[in-house]
DNA sequence: ATAATTTTTTAGATTAGTCTAAAATTTATT
DNA sequence: AATAAATTTTAGACTAATCTAAAAAATTAT
């Protein structure tokens, strides 16, 4: 049994090995965790105890699979109460990330299956970050429609949605490429067409149509 | 700000208190909080330098109203939360009282509001139990369908949901009245009819359709 | 009304998770 | 390579919630 704080380092801890290679170090998982570095140190030797991290002192920590297995759970379970408070409840996008870290911690494997069922089995939450499958798969690419991105949120070119010529000679005149970082500037409210600062060109207007077809990723994963 | 412990405690004490007029002893919370009388001693006071109880030792303990409130809080949760389980994700309604343990100390208030309309705003949860409303009232009655009666259970029978004399004129032939004991011993698949003992008349037998208009209550509050 | 029993409280200890301050180790700098 | 700086760990302490065993108070029975 892992209880709520130990869930939550694992977390913080998967999601700090998904960007770099190496160990992690306690000063950023004291960060994230919000406590302090004798704290993390005294939590990690309990985790290695467990079996759930490989640590050994000085030299950092990275998971094991059985500790991987537990964050993508946590993982798993906080993406989807997401959807459900999105998509059921109502909620913005950007008000469910502390109810989730909430619920992510109630246990109950029907639940979160039932609740994914009662969902669609969706595939993103509503930040477009990929929600693991019931056996910790994730989903092949977290990619969003740039319509879908909030104001002053950076994003990479990663494809598109329609393949027309005349499309894809738009945006080679405006300066879109695969792999080009874009940032939304502006979002009218009317039109929902946007303003856009794209990597090395000048501020840009785009409509909604175009921007649909646009698909993007988050150049940080989210805070979730 | 009250833990999830002292919501535990609030909540038993608001229970135990529904069953009689006088103070709550020590040792009847400590049964039900499964933890021995030390300990809530313990508690008592701690929730007592909070306002949230009356206690002084050795007299027993009951809520102010603030405890109180939190009470009806953590009820109003939990009992919703049990409707969103079986209405919605399909679970049984004795599966549910576990999960909605862990459920009810999530803390959001536009969370609860936007869950209580997303459910229709529902009075009874699936045992049949009152929900309190946002401002904690409860409300009126909490009778319930002899259909929705699952086996083995125990009721009053409260009232009638249909008041044609032959109706009436063959509930009293049965032996049905205002009052009597109801033990739901059977219930067939198919049709849903029911096979009922009824308190100081023998077993009978009795159609969906006459279940349907059967108001009945549980003859204990059930555990949640 | 006094003794016996039960209930409740106190005293002192334990566990999980945290902290501060000091010591140990690693990394960076000259 | 030696020293300075930064990071990490250890040591010892704190809080919330719990426990056991013993003491105190209330209740019940004789």
């Amino acid at each position: 049994m892992t209880s709520f704080t130990e869930e939550n380092y694992l977390k913080i801890i998967y999601k700090l090995s998904a960007e770099t290679d190496s160990e992690i170090s306690t000063n950023a998982v004291a960060e994230l965790t919000q406590t302090k570095a004798a704290s993390v140190t005294d939590m990690l030797r309990k985790l290695s105890e467990k079996q759930l991290v490989i640590y050994q002192k000085y030299q950092g920590v990275r998971l094991t699979k059985k500790g991987e297995n537990v964050a993508l759970k946590v993982i798993r379970k906080h993406r989807l109460w997401e959807v459900f408070l999105v998509d059921k409840l109502g909620f913005n996008w950007d008000e469910v990330h502390e109810i989730a870290e909430e619920l992510e911690h109630i246990n109950s494997d029907k639940l979160v299956q039932q609740l994914d069922e009662f969902l669609g089995f969706p595939q993103f939450d509503p930040h477009g970050d990929p929600i693991p499958d019931k056996h910790g798969r994730m989903p092949e690419s977290a990619y969003k429609n740039l319509s879908e991105i909030s104001i002053n949120q950076e994003v990479v070119m990663m494809g598109v949605a329609q393949h027309s010529t005349n499309f894809l000679q738009y945006l080679a005149k405006i300066g879109l490429h695969l792999g080009v970082n874009i940032y939304v500037v502006e979002i009218n409210d009317f039109d929902k067409s946007l303003t856009i600062k794209i990597e090395g060109s000048t501020q840009c207007f785009i409509s909604y149509e175009v921007a649909k077809n646009l698909l993007v990723k988050n150049i940080l994963m989210g805070e979730d």
